[in-house]
RNA sequence: GGCGGCGUAGCCAAGUGGCUAAGGCAGAGGUCUGCAAAACCUUCAUUCAUCGGUUCAAAUCCGAUCGCCGCCUCCA
């Protein structure tokens, strides 16, 4: 049973789908004017796992992530750079998918565009006006907040409360102060489409509630966005969505806390933002996608160096591990039938926790995709077979064999649900850490280097062997002499 | 001003009524090692911002206080 904190209800619920074994599910996506930034990435990262993580319970899923490819700013941006405010859209729609594929999330069922769903919106649009829900005011469409008795229910606010602190310009036109655009006349020069109502371009909300509805249906289960979205966005998406169709728009609304820079909200406008590509120059997609799962998606996560390298430890400590797995398995047979009637009693308990590993990963996910939980466990077990590791030369050969090739299946099947811990060991050490790294000599160099100083190692010249050493040190290498032979990595 | 949230060890971070308050990083001591590192072992919060209250029992529920943050304007 899988547990999720609900936005409207304010509690965690049991989920339960429209339809048995299906979900369908919406997240907000990005405006596509500039890169993305590490905010952004939260999003799509959690969200990208609750939906895998739906489909590794068995369920089938459609998952639509949206691009709002016309807005104000796109515009804005395309008169900076002198480029059309389509060729701005689709600049950064290929930025987003590059960032999205090197933090190694999936791409959506469908992920559909503001400027390809134009006739929906105005159908949308359309109905809310015979409806009387939403008024034309000279070329524009204005959604009437009073007619729509909820409003206020996800954000838990009144209306009364938000004119009390209304900071918005009012625009007198408007019935009401709190009335927002559907749709608003193009001003000469900007992107426009034909409508009803004259030339013009539609407003922000009514895009995710016309793709929902077409991709999706009238009521889906899931809808995610970033905590700041709740209002207006969300709750103008219900309030035009609801009033439109006369039924309930999304079951459950989820959404996830933001990044922090010294406490504060990392965002555009405090200009303390660092975009995707920027953290990616120094950190690999894995530090970063682990990074932001190690705390609970709607807590707020605070964006530093420490935390990033924390992150960049724990990857190293279990891939050190995976790789000793693999020293260990390599070459050697699988055993014959019953090889766990070969382990310890003492060995019993290690054995139990590695074949529960999955087991006991979906009960944290289950409850409200507590991720950092789940990465506790697979820690904690990473400790364990290091333990049994530093002493498998007095095991049973075949018993060890059992419980480490086991204890790489459960890691594997829990790596596959996380998108994390999935490389191989070398792969890891020689290039998802040297992304941040300051390794100034080339790798061939580094490896003739090596082979240099264990030659002077193998005659104990041990001054030769540290003066090599000294030398890879200032080239931003580390050295460590194993039992198997030496290994390199960044500092 | 309205609404919402948060405050757990040096740092990050789970836990939201009841076994020893997960896990990681950093630190200290040890085993190992030519040196060093990794790995391993040991150690590291009688206590959960503060003060009251409810309860047989609270970090967890209630109230107050202090501090921090978010939304109310585009925002993931």
């Amino acid at each position: 049973m899988i547990k999720l904190y609900n936005t409207l209800s304010g509690k965690k619920e049991e989920f339960i789908p429209i339809n048995p074994g299906r979900v369908t599910m919406y997240a907000c996506g990005v405006t596509v004017y500039d890169y993305s930034h590490l905010g952004h990435a939260r999003g799509a990262v959690i969200f990208d796992l609750v939906q895998r993580y739906f489909r590794r319970k068995g369920f089938d899923v459609k998952y639509v992530r949206n691009f709002t490819d016309v807005d104000d700013k796109i515009i804005n941006r395309a008169l900076q750079e002198g480029i059309t405010p389509s060729e701005v859209a689709h600049k950064y729609i290929e930025a987003y998918q590059e960032d999205m594929k090197r933090l190694g999330v999936g791409r959506p069922d469908v992920e559909p565009k503001a400027t390809e769903h134009i006739s929906e919106m105005i159908e949308v649009i359309r109905g809310l006006i015979a409806k009387e829900h939403a008024y034309v005011l000279d070329g524009d469409v204005y959604f009437r907040v009073t007619s729509f008795k909820e409003y206020g229910r996800l954000s838990k606010r009144n209306i009364e409360d938000l004119k009390a602190g209304a900071r918005v310009e009012v625009d007198e036109r408007k019935t009401d102060p709190l009335d927002f655009a559907l749709w608003k006349a193009s001003k000469p020069g900007e992107p426009a489409w034909e409508s009803p109502w004259g030339p013009g371009r539609p407003g922000w909300h009514i895009e995710c509630s016309a793709m929902g509805f077409k991709h999706l249906g009238e009521t889906f289960d899931i809808h995610a966005g970033g905590k700041d979205l709740i209002f207006p966005h969300h709750e103008n998406e219900i309030a035009q969505s609801e009033a439109f169709s006369g039924k309930k728009f999304v079951n459950y609304w989820i959404h996830n806390g933001f990044v922090n820079i010294n406490q504060e909200k990392m965002s555009k406008s405090l200009g303390n933002f660092f975009t995707i590509r920027e953290i990616l120059d120094q950190y690999d997609g894995e530090i970063v996608r682990l990074f932001l799962l190690s705390t609970h998606y709607r807590s707020p996560i605070d964006f530093s160096d420490t935390n990033l390298k924390d992150a960049r430890a724990g990857l190293d400590r279990f891939y050190t591990m995976k790789e000793g797995i693999s020293k260990f398995v390599a070459g050697k047979k699988a055993p014959g039938s019953r090889p766990e009637e070969l382990i310890e009693t003492t060995d019993r308990h290690l054995y139990e926790k590695i074949l529960t590993l999955p087991k006991a990963f979906e009960e944290a996910m289950d409850d409200d995709f507590n991720t950092a939980f789940a990465i506790g466990l697979i820690y904690d077990l990473v400790r364990d077979v290091n333990k049994f590791l530093a002493e498998v030369d007095k095991k049973n050969e075949d018993a060890a064999y059992s419980i480490l090739s086991s204890a790489a299946a459960s890691f594997e099947n829990v790596s596959r649900t996380l998108g994390i811990f999935l490389r191989q060991p070398e792969e890891w050490f020689k290039k998802g850490r040297l992304g941040d790294s300051k390794v100034t000599i080339p790798v061939e160099r580094i490896e003739e280097l090596i082979h240099l100083r264990n030659e002077a190692r193998a005659k104990k010249n041990w001054a030769e062997a540290d003066r090599i050493r000294k030398t890879l040190d200032e080239g931003g290498v580390e050295l460590f002499d194993r039992a198997d032979g030496t290994v390199w990595k960044p500092k």
